[in-house]
DNA sequence: ACCGTGATCCGT
DNA sequence: CGGATCACGGTA
């Protein structure tokens, strides 16, 4: 099966994080070859999406992301997980799809959970390393899958975002309905002021 | 509900 | 420099 090229990345987050859905994410390391179907996405659609990373500016964090679509944008949070996402859109938009769930297919314990962005780091073996890499390596890739119709296709608003006001209720989360490896709701509350 | 854990960013 | 914050997950 033929990788998906960069030029799949170089469109704006929401489509591609449509057609993300149903493709496989191969990761090929040392510790050998994992693969996970993709279920659950969220697109960060830019500079002006106050939920999205970039919407801080231009910073060496986030210069990945303003760069050339198809690299690999990766960081850590609160101290022990990391975050995949996907750069998209033209050069210059800071824009990316996080990778929220996947389902097993290859390399992974069976029955092994893979829902959740930083559980899926964790078995895929994504790490900081994987930061700013070309998503056609042969180390890092995602191959097309089996298409996903649109009736199979739920959407609704980002996890995790409260802090955007507004952007925080767009349906930006994309997962396929049926998947049942698809993330656990969290829902935080705005913070509240003292 | 609560907290671990460290990078990142911003204000001083 | 300090301190707040964080696109989370495991335990309770």
């Amino acid at each position: 099966m033929r990788k998906l090229p960069l030029t799949f990345y170089a469109r704006p987050a929401l489509e591609v994080a449509r057609d993300l859905l149903g493709t496989l994410l191969v990761v090929d390391g040392v510790s050998g070859r994992r693969v996970g179907r993709v279920v659950e996405v969220e697109a960060y659609l830019g500079e002006h999406d106050l939920a999205c990373h970039a919407s801080k500016g231009l910073t060496p964090r986030t210069e990945v992301m303003f760069g050339p679509a198809g690299r690999a944008y990766v960081y850590l949070i609160y101290g022990m997980h990391h975050c995949f996402n996907v750069v998209t859109d033209a050069e210059g938009v800071g824009a990316a799809v996080l990778v929220r769930a996947v389902e097993p297919v290859e390399g992974l314990s069976p029955g092994e959970r893979t829902d959740g962005p930083g559980r899926l780091c964790r078995v895929l073996g994504l790490n900081l390393n994987h930061n700013r890499q070309r998503l056609d390596s042969e180390g890092l890739h995602l191959l097309p899958g089996a298409p996903v119709p649109e009736a199979a296709v739920a959407r609704g608003p980002r996890i995790g975002v409260e802090y955007a006001g507004a952007w925080a209720a767009e349906p930006f989360r994309l997962w396929i309905r049926d998947s049942g490896h698809v993330s656990r709701f969290v829902s935080r509350a705005p913070r509240r002021r003292p």
